[in-house]
DNA sequence: GTATACAATGAATACGTATACACAGCGATC
DNA sequence: GATCGCTGTGTATACGTATTCATTGTATAC
């Protein structure tokens, strides 16, 4: 008992080699059925398992896929987490999480080379980070989730995040808002990026213009949009509706709102970006643009096990849909939106 | 470049033999200071890694720790993960995380025994799971984290949930409250158990009684605190206070509230459990009794490493005091409540 | 000047598995 | 009845590292 029975032992016990016992473990079909029947019940009785890493030296496959990524306590990244960890555990793979939040590079380096899984996921990707570089260059297969670079050759899913803030701006601007407040992020990914950029072409297009002083550029906490908000509501004139780049800041600039007296959306209306599980909860009823998180997940890893099985596939670049989700936190019907602009 | 060096092409490299190598990666002292620098030199050129997989076959230790959890999508959950992944990686280990929400205890019993984690953390003990009882017979170190099992030998650290539910329990009752809702858990851990027991203790000595009509028994997420909510408040005569068992339970209750239009603090007191970052958001402003997340993960980490040292160490059993923070769903000072209580 | 201790290194092995290779048995084919 | 192919099995090896053991060279003691 102290030492776990290796496949040597139980190979005696059956009165067979251990490459036999072997071939049953892999299911090697050349071999006799009722040796094999033998051996499974001498496995069986045994309660053996094999030793993963031993298979793993042999194999060259670990049947781990190393995940990347940062702020687990943030909504959206928790039920991204949640999703990859449903989807690797259904095709039978185990997951090693590193977050890098606050790793130096040189260990993130060596965790990267150190063979210790089949593929990389990561899902944050930023332009002043090296880690995709690292990671690609690894030779280790990698999949970017949530989160691409652009020119990158490497695969990547990715909610099409230029399309789903477009359409939040020209809801806004269909339904006559003029005072428009941006609230965005400091730091330098893809998403971010597109989920403005897309903003500003559709308001573009409705001959809308986004003030300076209505633009504010924040980080990533809640407590960030809540400062967002005191800055922008607190104006002479604030402006009718805030849209921001996820629903973290967004339930952060209600709050703000809250603290300030100003009402959602009778004196402002709110949009968000992820659609998180939070966005639906009373407290919040945030109207916002949701991330296909399944199928983002799902897709990535699906890419992610062609490429191990075969490295030399064509890269691929997925691009998902992102649809409006409208609740409280505007107007229900645009019809009803005309109400809002008039005042501060 | 299509195949990682190993240590025997570096020796090559540099003119030693392979055991030399692996004696300078691993500190050896007995190894001549040129010769330990000209190793280091071509290791440094080469960017060379050791393989985890061979070296963790070789010395029997992987540097990785199991961990299981349930629902990282809960926000206690979620700040549990973070504060783990932050710990284990400031102690150089990595982690593998394995949700076993849905997978069958077969499988769930394969990966213990597979020798691919030097430890586990359990999160999510309960007593109709016997994942605990396989991970101890696994031989495995193991140690229980947040929630414990009477009687288990195996090392555990968790919240004083008893105290921390007492505390609330007097807290209301010297604020005068007597119609009382409790809003409990249909599962079978023992911190659920505490947090109702400590509570109902302190009622008892207040000599105020919880009504059946104002006990709820709920599953674990936001909706069906809603429920609760929606349940005991739509009551003809509905209670002042109502304390439950996790802040995502009262974050639901609240919300439960606000769609009847009953107001916190002023037609209605609640208490959660955790502390979690949430309740402090002003959409929340949650009185709860705090886990001390950072403690018993620093301190569950600590047992396991030493038990890993020395599996034939005796089992301990930590318990952390759990302060109750007094926020906006219950009146900020004692002295305010006696109108609380008074009306519906 | 030989014997002894010690430092530094290389050769060989083991961790537990998967698999290439060799080989025995045996039916089918000419 | 000898050759061929095929099935099932065992033997041997390799994965990349850490480590034991043997060996060399050098300094110290007699």
């Amino acid at each position: 008992m102290s030492r776990p029975p290796t496949s040597r032992d139980l190979a005696r016990l059956a009165g067979v080699s251990q490459a036999t016992v072997s071939r049953v473990l892999t299911n090697n079909p050349k071999v006799n059925p009722e040796t094999r029947a033998r051996v499974l019940q001498v496995l069986k009785e045994a309660n053996y398992t094999p030793n993963a890493l031993a298979r793993a030296m042999k194999t060259g496959r670990t049947d781990t896929i190393g995940v990347f990524m940062t702020r687990v306590t943030s909504p959206f990244h928790a039920e991204l987490l949640d999703e990859i960890g449903r989807v690797l555990s259904s095709v039978g793979l185990h997951m090693i999480l590193w977050n890098i939040e606050h790793d130096p590079e040189e260990s993130v380096s060596k965790v990267l080379q150190q063979r210790l899984v089949d593929g990389f996921l990561l899902t944050s990707a930023t332009y002043d980070s090296t880690l995709h570089t690292m990671a690609v260059e690894s030779g280790t297969p990698t999949v970017l989730l949530h989160r691409g670079i652009d020119g990158l050759d490497c695969d990547q899913v990715v909610g099409d995040n230029w399309q789903g803030a477009y359409d939040a701006g020209r809801y806004l601007a269909e339904a006559g808002h003029t005072e428009i407040g941006l609230v965005r992020l400091e730091h330098t990914g893809n998403t971010s990026r597109d989920r403005e950029l897309g903003f500003r072409a559709a308001l573009d297009e409705a001959g809308v213009k986004i003030k300076a002083r209505n633009t504010v550029t924040v980080g990533v906490q809640h407590a960030d949009g809540h400062a967002a908000a005191q800055k922008l509501l607190s104006q002479k004139k604030p402006p009718t509706a805030i849209y921001t780049m996820t629903d973290l800041l967004a339930f952060g600039i209600l709050d703000g709102a809250r603290a300030l007296g100003v009402r959602v959306p009778d004196d402002v209306w709110l949009i968000g970006y992820d659609n998180t599980d939070l966005a639906a909860w009373e407290s919040f009823d945030l109207t916002t643009v949701a991330q296909p998180i399944h199928a983002i997940v799902e897709t990535g890893i699906d890419l992610l096990r062609r490429r191990i099985a075969d490295p030399e596939s064509p890269t691929e670049i997925v691009t998902l849909p992102c649809p409006l989700v409208v609740r409280g936190s505007t107007a229900n019907t645009p019809a009803a939106a005309g109400s809002a602009p008039a005042g501060g």
